[in-house]
DNA sequence: TAGCTTTGTGTCAATTTTACACTATCCAAA
DNA sequence: TTTGGATAGTGTAAAATTGACACAAAGCTA
């Protein structure tokens, strides 16, 4: 299950990268998938980083960054929709990110415009294996991050903020969620995600009015309370529904 | 195999390049801000591109947008919003670019990921002037425009629906119109950007409870029809109710 | 078995949406 | 001057949606 280095007969483009922003959901709170970049030489700064690489001459943006995240997390195979571009001369400007850089790149003053992209998996079924200039990669609670290499904090809330204003577009949350799920489960996920308390009985009503819900005659076993039923996401009423299309949540 | 030869810091970055987008609306269609290549030498293929051009190796992105938009049409201080990065490696493969390139560009092979903007402007204040490479800069209706230079013709459906997008959420349209207009030139623009008829009462319903136009006490003048009442857009107003917030305007 | 915790449920008032048709006003042409 | 053509401007009623709100049921633990 170890990537191939691939042999692209081109060179590594030292003006363009790509960078993943990667949220999962632990059934609490909104994650994300970082990189930790280990010991840094000199100075002391974030060793977190968003998963991100430069891309090769030949290769298109997006597949660019699917193969970087699958070279730096193992994930791979992932629908990755594009934050946009980030090309501040200055984004590399702390010292220990200019010191990392020496270590991994043949051309580590070039001035770099990255291309964020982000999606949503169920982070039950991917678990993340580091690799190459990657020493750990790991899910992150989003209200623990104060700070990340370069301007990766700012990509950062530029994919929540796109993530914010899709979900009241498109019933994409479920993608965060396990197979089987319950209905505070996913009202925690809207919750954590457009970032203010929403009544639960209203909640419950709008989603059960999408339709997109298969409630299973299974609940959940050895909780402290009352056990929720369990939900399963119906991929083809999904897809239905998105074809018909339709505006708005009403979030 | 080309990339730039380091650290000058105005030179051209042969790899990242921005695209305006500017759309108008000429109070019947909306226009696209387009720039005559003028012939080109081999093979025949579309003259109109969108006006863009390489950035500077120490300029950040917004900027370059704005100096290249003002560098070929003369439009400037003109707050762009992003739209995404194009970057298909084959995005430059009709035979007319590469020939056209040859003439402009130092690396014309080189790879090049674009960065691509856009905006709304009130025709009637903005007249371009071509310059530099652009032969002629002009305003085109969108309906028009059946191919454009490169991957502009899709880099022009991307801005368009984020254009859709948008004005669902911000009463962004009236950017698009003179200082006076009338409601129906204010709906024909809605319907034109949603490409779906609005039914008018609705609409005029839902415009005016914004709040956010002053009824003039002037009428169109010459027109072979009813008078229309004419309008302004009350930018304090505005300003007052995108603090406020507001999700959705519902169309 | 008592207590803790979370689930799951309904209603009513207020607001918003949708669908729909006729008169008023100006210009131009007869 | 009259008439016809064109677009402006206006209201209502039914249906759908939203928002606010409270309590019993179910399982676990001590």
């Amino acid at each position: 299950m170890q990537h191939k280095p691939k042999n692209f007969n081109s060179e590594l483009n030292p003006n363009v990268s790509v960078d993943c922003v990667i949220f999962g959901f632990d059934l609490e709170q909104l994650t994300v998938l970082l990189i930790d970049r280990g010991e840094i030489s000199s100075a002391f700064g974030p060793r977190l980083a968003l998963p991100g690489n430069l891309i090769y001459d030949n290769e298109n943006l997006d597949m660019a960054a699917n193969r970087v995240l699958d070279e730096l997390t193992g994930l791979n195979n992932i629908y990755l929709e594009q934050v946009g571009a980030f090309g501040d001369p200055d984004r590399i400007h702390k010292e220990s990110d200019r010191e990392w850089l020496k270590s991994i790149r043949a051309e580590p003053e070039a001035r770099v415009i990255t291309v964020a992209y982000y999606t949503l998996v169920p982070m039950s079924q991917y678990k993340p294996q580091a690799s190459s200039f990657a020493k750990n990669a790991d899910w992150v609670p989003v209200s623990q991050i104060t700070e990340l290499a370069f301007d990766h904090y700012e990509i950062l809330q530029a994919a929540k903020d796109k993530l914010k204003q899709k979900i009241k577009i498109q019933p994409i949350g479920f993608n965060l969620l396990p197979q089987k799920f319950t209905l505070s489960q996913l009202h925690r996920l809207y919750e954590s995600i457009l970032d203010k308390p929403l009544d639960k009985r209203n909640f419950r009503r709008k989603i059960q009015k999408l339709d997109i819900l298969s409630s299973l005659r299974e609940k959940q076993r050895g909780v402290p309370h009352k056990p929720s039923l369990l939900y399963e996401f119906n991929e083809e009423k999904y897809q239905e529904l998105t074809q018909t299309g339709f505006d708005n949540f009403g979030f």
